[in-house]
DNA sequence: CTGTTAGCGCGTTCAT
DNA sequence: ATGAACGCGCTAACAG
C-alpha cells in the first residue's frame, strides 16, 4: 500500500493525502479524518527511504561504539544506547550503531557516516582531551552532541559530568573520615575526564591543607588488571595510602582485590571509592562506595539535545553539566592507622 | 558530487558511470579505470538513500535491545553488537539499533522495522521458548537470525549455545569433585535456554545415579538480588546443597554473597559455577568458575549468517550450535562435607 | 482547500 | 560499449 494507491482509493491526489497525513494546515478537517482513517484501515506506512530522498535527510542518528580490540566493550555504552533509543524511537529516527576501534580506523568511520549522508546527527562518546572527531565535525558544521567535553575554541553541544566536583566530593569524603594519604588512580591523560578529576582531587586536598604527594597519583588504563597492579604498587610504597580514589568501578574492583591480597580489609585498613556505579558495584564484597551517574537519563537527554541541535538550536544553548552523587556503601571508612598510613 | 556532475565532468552518461562503478562487465576497461579514478579524485560517494530507493532495499539490519524497564540493560549485548558491527560495516550495511522493553510494546517495534521497510534483516536475541517475534517474522517470510533457539515447527536460522551440554559439563565437574547435593538456580522457564540447562543438569545427575531433588531446582529472575535471595533459601534447607549451578554470572555473584554471609567459604564449603564469563567474572573473590562463551565472535558469525540468509541461503543451512567451555577458576572445589551436605 | 508537475539521485530496461 | 528515458515513493513549488 503506497501513497498512490491510497490516494486513488480515496479519489484524491497524492499531494492532498500526503498533506493530510503530515498535518498540514491547509487540509479540510473532513478530508483529513477521511484520509487518516483510510490510512489506518489499509495499514498504510510511508516508505521511509522515499521520504528521505525527497526530503534530503537521512532521518537517522549515528553512534560509534568505542571498541577496544581485545577487550570487552564498555557495558556503560549499552545503557547510554538504551536511554537514547526511546527518544529516537519516538521521533522515528533510526539509531545507526557502528563499532570502531580507537585509532586511525576511527575517523574514516565518522567520515563515511557524515560524507555518505547516512546520518543527520552524531553522538560522540569516550571523548578525548584533544579530539579529532570533534574538530572534524566542527569543520563540517555537522550537528552532534558530545558526552563529555574536549578542548576546542569553538562552541559545541555537550552533556558532561562534573568530574572535578565529583572528585572534590570523593576526596572530601575520605578527608572527613580522617584520611591524609589519599591516592588517585586516574585515567590516561588523553581522555577528557582525567584532567577534571585530577583537579578536583588536588583542590580538595588543598582546601584541607594536605600536600599533594606525586607518588600517590598514578595512571591506569581503566582495566581491572591494571587497577590491581597499580594498587599493589601503591601498597608497596614506604608510606602507603589509606584511601584510594579510582577512575572507575572496574579499576576499584582491581584495587579491592589488591588490598585483600595483602591481608588488609577494604573499608577498614584501606578505603576505596569508585566512579560510575556500574551494575555490579552494589554487589562487590564489601559493596563499593562510588560516584553514581544516571546513565540512561543522560542518554535520553543527549538524544533530546541532538534533536534540538539538528533543528537549529545554537550549541551554546546546549551545554549541560550534571553532578554525580556520592553513593555511600561499604568500602569507605574512618582512617584507623596512626599517622595516617596503612600498615 | 553526485553521479550527474561526475559523468558530465567525464563526458559520459550517468548510465556508463554507474555501470563502471558497480562493476558491470559490459564497460570497457579503459573507461572503467578512468571512471574509478575520477570518482576517487572527486571524492564521489553514491547517495545511499537514492540507491536504496532505486534498489528497493533498506541496506540496513535491525537489532532490538531487550530493555528491562527499571534495570540495567544487558552488558552482554554491547559485546554482541560490537561483534556484528565489523561485519556489517564491511558490507556497508547500516546496523539500526532500537530498544524495547519486553512485553506488549515489543512486537510493534518489530513491525515498524519490518513493515516500514526500514531494514532488510533482523537479529533476534533474548529468545523465548515460545517467541511471538519469531512467529511473526516467519509468517512474513522476513530474513532473520536468532541468537538462541525457540520452539516452532518451521525452520529458521539460529546460532545457539549448547546449553544442555554446558550444564552437563558443569554438573559433571561438581560431581567429579564429590558433590552430591547440587542445586540449579535456573532462568525463568519462558526463556529459551532454561529448558536445555535443566535437561543437562538432570542428564548428568542421572548418569551419576544421583536422584534429582526438586527442592534444589529453583528459578531466578537473573538478577544478583534474586540470586542472593534464592541462594539463602537454598542454604536454609534442612539438607542444603554443597554445589550451586547458576543460570548466569550475575546470579552467581548473588549466590556468592549469600554463601559468604552465612560464614561459609565459597569454593570450599560451597562450590559455585556461573555462566557467561562476563568481564567481572575473573575478578570476583574468589574468581568465578564459569562457562565461557565467545560473545563477540558469535556476534560476527550471526551477522554473516544473516547476510547469507538475505541472499537466499535456506535457513536449514544456517543453524549452528556452539559449545561453551568450562573455565576453571576459584569457586569450585572438592566436596568437604561428610554426607555431601554443607554445614 | 485541492490538484498538476517537477524533482530527490540512483539503477536499469531498451535501444543503438 | 554507450546513452536516453523511465521508475523507485514521496514532498514541495506552483497553480487554480
Amino acid at each position: 500500500m503506497d501513497l498512490k494507491s491510497l490516494s486513488q482509493r480515496l479519489g484524491l491526489s497524492m499531494t492532498t493525502v500526503s498533506r493530510a497525513l503530515n498535518g498540514y494546515e491547509e487540509v479540510s478537517e473532513a478530508t483529513r479524518t477521511r484520509v487518516m482513517e483510510a490510512a489506518r484501515e489499509n495499514g498504510y506506512r510511508p516508505n521511509p527511504v522515499a521520504r528521505r530522498l525527497a526530503l534530503g535527510r537521512a532521518e537517522a542518528i549515528g553512534v560509534v561504539i568505542p571498541n577496544p580490540p581485545g577487550d570487552f566493550a564498555d557495558p556503560f555504552f549499552i545503557e547510554l544506547l538504551a536511554g537514547m533509543g526511546s527518544v529516537f524511537e519516538a521521533a522515528s529516527l533510526d539509531l545507526i550503531v557502528t563499532a570502531a576501534p580507537e585509532g586511525p580506523a576511527e575517523l574514516p568511520v565518522y567520515r563515511r557516516l557524515v560524507e555518505g549522508r547516512r546520518v543527520d546527527g552524531l553522538i560522540v562518546g569516550r571523548t578525548r582531551r584533544h579530539d579529532e572527531r570533534i574538530e572534524y565535525l566542527l569543520d563540517r558544521d555537522f550537528p552532534f552532541v558530545v558526552h563529555g567535553r574536549t578542548t576546542t575554541s569553538r562552541p559545541y553541544a555537550y552533556l558532561d559530568m562534573d568530574n572535578a566536583q565529583a572528585f572534590v566530593t570523593a576526596t572530601e569524603r575520605l578527608i572527613g573520615l580522617g584520611h591524609r594519604r589519599i591516592a588517585l588512580i586516574n585515567a590516561p591523560a588523553h581522555l577528557a575526564f582525567a584532567a577534571g578529576r585530577h583537579d578536583g582531587y588536588e583542590r580538595a586536598l588543598g582546601a584541607a591543607a594536605i600536600a599533594v604527594d606525586p607518588s600517590l597519583v598514578v595512571v591506569c588504563d581503566l582495566s581491572e588488571q591494571d587497577g590491581h597492579r597499580i594498587a599493589l604498587s601503591l601498597l608497596d610504597l614506604p608510606r602507603p595510602p589509606t584511601g584510594i580514589l579510582c577512575a572507575n568501578d572496574t579499576t576499584a574492583l582491581g584495587a579491592m582485590r589488591a588490598v585483600k591480597s595483602r591481608g588488609l580489609v577494604v573499608g577498614r585498613d584501606v578505603s576505596i571509592i569508585g566512579y560510575d556505579d556500574l551494575p555490579f558495584a552494589g554487589h562487590t564484597d564489601p559493596p563499593l562506595t562510588t560516584m553514581h551517574q544516571p546513565i540512561r537519563p543522560a542518554g535520553a537527554r543527549i538524544a533530546e539535545m541532538l534533536r534540538a541541535r539538528m533543528s537549529g538550536t545554537p550549541p551554546e544553548e546546549l551545554q549541560e553539566v550534571w553532578r554525580p552523587k556520592l553513593l555511600l556503601r561499604g568500602t569507605d571508612g574512618p582512617c584507623t592507622t596512626a599517622g595516617g598510613t596503612a600498615r
